[in-house]
DNA sequence: CAAATATAATATGTACACTTATTATATGCA
DNA sequence: TGCATATAATAAGTGTACATATTATATTTG
């Protein structure tokens, strides 16, 4: 035994690896997603945060920015950031609440319902597309992203 | 018939969603994963590029910022910032490549090479706990990922 | 060999995403 | 009732992520 080999990694390929793997679909899912979303002048971020809105409030819930940071899992942060740019585009209102004067309600103005309206249609054909090459194995997909994502939030 | 329902969502839950539920899952991973390399002082985006550089260099390829760019897919602009970063913190070298002098030749410096094999191991043992949930359905889950990778880079 | 084209890197600007700290208000409990 | 604690929103700052345009150099092709 002369000079020991590197053994850093334990794969392989770092292909092999699913959280490199995850998270270039993912990056390789917004990137096109962001493109579809183009023409109606909205980023993913926003998309779903006024989509979320739309959810909500048809479902009768209460909408202020906690819940929504807490339905879509963006930060509450970006969350205030992002409304705001909405707002400011004039797609979102946002109010003082009636009872909590922490709280912000939040809706979407006549022309944000419009364009979400219009945006989740485009979406969810994109990701019909996008998710095609699953075939048979998109609900077993599904199911094993919605294990991961409650295994982590105990 | 009086007033027609909203029936701007072709799903019962946000959550059936496969995009969505992508998105959600990388965030947390993004985010759990951010901590993990906390000690370390660097970020995902530095340790994807540190761990390429290493892995490239050891299987004797020419790395230079357009090819971490393509092995990472990290956009070139990016993969130029962040190296810029990590020379800045001593970890990594960019030198003019000897024969392309519109290229630079990047390299990891000692220290470099220190953190990105401790990191990489922090990072491996992360990944094994994030997916354990996935129990021997791994494989299979990698290999719809890799689908989707190869599906969409025609 | 010179012009057209391609490539490597980066300047600039917008938009997240997250951290830490702060402000204002609400609520639980002694 | 009053104080400790929790919650809603946000200010400030760092670090990507991507688009567009630019610079410099390499390569292809007539």
């Amino acid at each position: 035994m002369s000079t020991s080999p590197d053994n850093t990694f334990s794969v392989a390929k770092a292909e092999d690896s699913s959280g490199f793997l995850l998270w270039q679909v993912t990056s390789l899912w917004q990137r096109q997603l962001k493109k579809a979303l183009e023409p109606y002048g909205i980023t993913h971020s926003q998309f779903v945060l006024m989509a979320s809105i739309h959810w909500l409030t048809l479902h009768k819930k209460e909408v202020t920015q906690i819940v929504l940071s807490s339905h879509t899992k963006i930060d509450p942060m970006t969350t205030s950031t992002v409304l705001r740019t909405l707002q400011q585009k004039g797609l979102v209102l946002r109010q003082e609440h009636l009872t909590d004067t922490r709280a912000k309600t939040v809706g979407l103005t006549d022309n944000g319902k419009e364009i979400v309206k219009k945006a989740v249609v485009t979406v969810e054909n994109f990701d019909k597309q996008f998710f095609s090459a699953l075939g048979a194995s998109t609900g077993e997909f599904n199911r094993q992203l919605i294990e991961l994502l409650s295994a982590e939030n105990k």
